[in-house]
RNA sequence: GCCCCGGUAGCUCAGCUGGAUAGAGCAUCGGUCUUCUAAACCGAGGGUCGCAGGUUCGAAUCCUGCCCGGGGUGCCA
């Protein structure tokens, strides 16, 4: 058991003459804020004294006597207003790292009560290539995945792909007007991205052209409309003067929209090949969605193409997800659960949940202006009537216990009223969960592009890490008296430090706020990067080849961890809050509680390895329980990094 | 209009369910390689936690109002 563990254990019956449940008030007990205080401090009494109209300072008196720590702490203190501060016994402290040597799975204990889980994440379109709006579905998705499972869950990692949506009727129009044969049989994928691409810009342009005369006209309006009220406004008047100030922003957001609008046109206009085709095609929007209809009315040759398409599609995809390391358990796409959706349609209106308004089928919340539309008005169905059928089936099929939804913070009005119409619709036993998140931002703190405007592919995105990954490596092994390294292995450290860059520059946020992506930071080999304690993993691995030491020999051997030093029981300290570390992680779903304490372990380390030598100590025992700590860290090091999906490098 | 999210150091961000003197990293300035990887370390400066009230022993955190920014808002997903 962990220490903080050991603590609320030894708390908890205390309360029971107190207060029912104890455990809001066990979940006060933290980490000391400052280690003068101690290692861990409780901060209950103030709360509980309140409520019980006793004084604060005599109620944390008696918890303190009561307490039997004798053999555990140090000293249990209460301080200031009636904080309880503890202090740990080193000697306990090293027998916990002793046993925590011997552990496999370095004391963090599997889940009381596994449940089915399934995590939602990642799903992208497959008719279009990656881009950086699926990074950190995949990334957090995936990492849930791994701590979920490492704790004993039955994960299932699903892929929902979007697969039979409005792209594919684009693909299957591009690949019957547009077709280059030789380019399909020497790069199909590339082709059919390239038909999305043509079509969708295609319709884009008709609607366009069509739609500048009307932005033009609003201008004209709004800008009149401003001119009048700038005129006549009362400039103390406040209300006057934030309508003025919201009538310059419609502006200069119409203005925006109207030069985005004719850089587009002019893109086709300006290219021969281009115009002549969309010349051609006028209705080309209508009838890329009309072969999309006929594809879900079970069109015989769309349906054939759909299956020629789609194999395709999902190997370009899966090729990315093996150079990020993520593997799903089940990959079932919106197509998947097409036969379901009219049933799943009229089980709601018989229940009396949906209704017909305004010629679609809606489910209406209470609380909710917008309605959750199930059937359109020409029959199709949604992305709703698809999620609820797919509850159904995680529900029954898979005995899903719980469902996390990794899917950025847009998407929470769909998840809220998603929710709620399946617990409505009977499935009101399962934990439905959005696991939202932020944007990736670029410089300018709008959503991350490249210089010419376009979304960021995923692919390249991942190039240019490895790429500017291998540059620092080869600038730090040609650094070195003698360079260590050979081409290969300049290589694989360049793919795990660039890889890992990404995925952990993405884990370290807080998930529910948007960030800012910078190469520079994200690869700084100083600072708050998985480069970082990647590199600080090596260097311990260089201490193990430098002494001659095999770390599995050492942890069979009758060795034990003692402190000699601050530097080592400090880092002791940090090791054993791993465990209580992931149970934070996954309380609330928040890989960057795990990034933190990493960060924090391979600090602690490099202040151990500041102060204390290891190859040097002349006392053996000493020098033995240095190198179990160094073997103990990186072992923590590694398995944290291992539970966010990244690699590390026995040299770099 | 309505709804949601955010505003913390020059920059990028943490801050868990209200706790002790608000923390990191970067950048800046000053020091450290004849000693296990200097891709590193040590030290220093830097804050009206958007503004104003309120709740209480205690507020960056909870409540109300306002200011600023982003997003969503009936047939895309």
């Amino acid at each position: 058991m962990h220490p903080l563990a050991v603590i609320r254990e030894q708390l908890s019956p205390l309360f029971q003459e107190y207060v029912g449940d104890p455990s809001p008030y066990l979940e006060m007990v933290r980490p000391a804020q400052d280690s003068k205080f101690g290692d861990f401090q409780a901060n209950f009494a103030m709360p509980l004294a309140k409520k019980l109209g006793k004084n604060p300072r005599e109620l944390a008196t008696e918890f303190v006597e009561k307490l039997q720590l004798g053999e555990i702490c140090e000293t249990v203190e209460v301080a200031g207003p009636g904080f309880i501060n503890f202090k740990f016994n080193s000697d306990w402290l090293t027998a916990r790292l002793n046993e925590m040597q011997q552990d496999d799975r370095l004391l963090i204990s599997s889940a009381d009560e596994p449940k089915t889980i399934i995590v939602d994440y990642s799903a992208p379109n497959v008719a279009k290539p990656m881009h950086v709006g699926h990074l950190r579905s995949t990334v957090i998705g995936n990492t849930l995945c791994r701590i979920l499972n490492f704790l004993g869950h039955k994960v299932y990692g699903d892929n929902h792909l979007g697969d039979w949506g409005t792209q594919f009727g684009m693909i299957i129009f591009g690949y019957k007007n547009f077709l280059d044969e030789d380019q399909f049989q020497q790069a199909s994928v590339e082709e059919l991205a390239r038909l999305y691409k043509l079509v969708n810009q295609l319709s884009e342009y008709h609607e366009l052209v069509k739609k500048i005369p009307d932005i033009q006209k609003k201008i004209e309006s709004t800008s009149a409309q401003l001119q009048e009220q700038e005129a006549n406004a009362d400039p103390k008047d406040k209300q006057q003067r934030k309508a003025v100030g919201k009538l310059k922003n419609d502006l200069a957001a119409l203005k925006e929209g109207l030069i985005s609008a004719e850089e587009k046109v002019a893109v086709v206009t300006s290219s021969p090949e281009l115009i002549s085709q969309a010349n051609a095609h006028p209705d080309i929007a209508r009838l890329a969605r009309e072969e999309t209809a006929k594809l879900h009315r079970g069109d015989e040759e769309n349906l054939k193409l759909w299956n020629q398409f789609l194999p395709l599609c999902i190997a370009a995809i899966e090729e990315v997800y093996q150079r990020l390391d993520v593997n799903f358990d089940l990959v079932l796409g919106e197509s998947y659960f097409q036969p379901f959706l009219q049933t799943v349609v009229e089980e709601l209106q018989q229940k009396g949940l949906a209704v017909e308004s305004q010629g679609a089928v809606c489910v209406f919340h209470e609380g909710n202006e917008a309605p959750f539309i199930v059937q359109k008005t020409d029959g199709a169905f949604t992305y709703a009537t698809t999620d609820l059928a797919t509850i159904r089936y995680r529900v029954e099929e898979l005995k899903a216990d719980c469902i996390l939804y990794v899917v950025d913070a847009r998407q929470g009005e769909h998840f809220k009223l998603l929710f709620e119409t399946a617990e409505k619709w009977g499935f009101d036993k399962i934990d439905l969960r959005h696991i939202s998140f932020g944007t990736v931002l670029g410089d300018d703190k709008k959503p991350f592009k490249t210089r010419s405007g376009d979304t960021v592919g995923l692919e390249s995105l991942i190039d240019e890490s490895i790429q500017r990954a291998r540059t620092i490596v080869d600038v730090g092994d040609d650094a070195k008296p003698n360079p260590e390294l050979d081409e290969s292995t300049r290589q694989s450290v360049a793919e795990i430090v660039g890889i890992g860059a990404i995925k952990y520059a993405d884990l370290r946020h807080n998930r529910e706020s948007d960030y800012v992506f910078n190469w520079e930071k994200m690869l700084a080999t100083n600072g708050d990067t998985a480069t970082y304690i990647q590199y600080a993993c090596a260097r311990i691995c260089g201490i193990f080849r430098e002494v001659g030491t095999n770390r599995e020999s050492l942890r069979e051997s009758d060795s034990k961890v003692v402190f000699t030093h601050d530097a080592e029981r400090a880092l002791g300290l940090q090791l054993l809050r791993f465990a209580e570390t992931i149970e934070a992680v996954v309380a609330d779903y928040r890989p960057n509680i795990l990034t933190a304490y990493l960060f924090e372990t391979a600090n602690a380390l490099t202040t151990f390895y500041g102060n204390c030598h290891v190859k040097n100590e002349p006392d053996a025992a000493i020098r033995a329980s240095r190198l179990l700590l160094c073997d103990l860290t990186v072992r923590v090091l590694e398995q944290g990094l291992a539970l966010l999906g990244i690699q590390t490098a026995e040299k770099m």
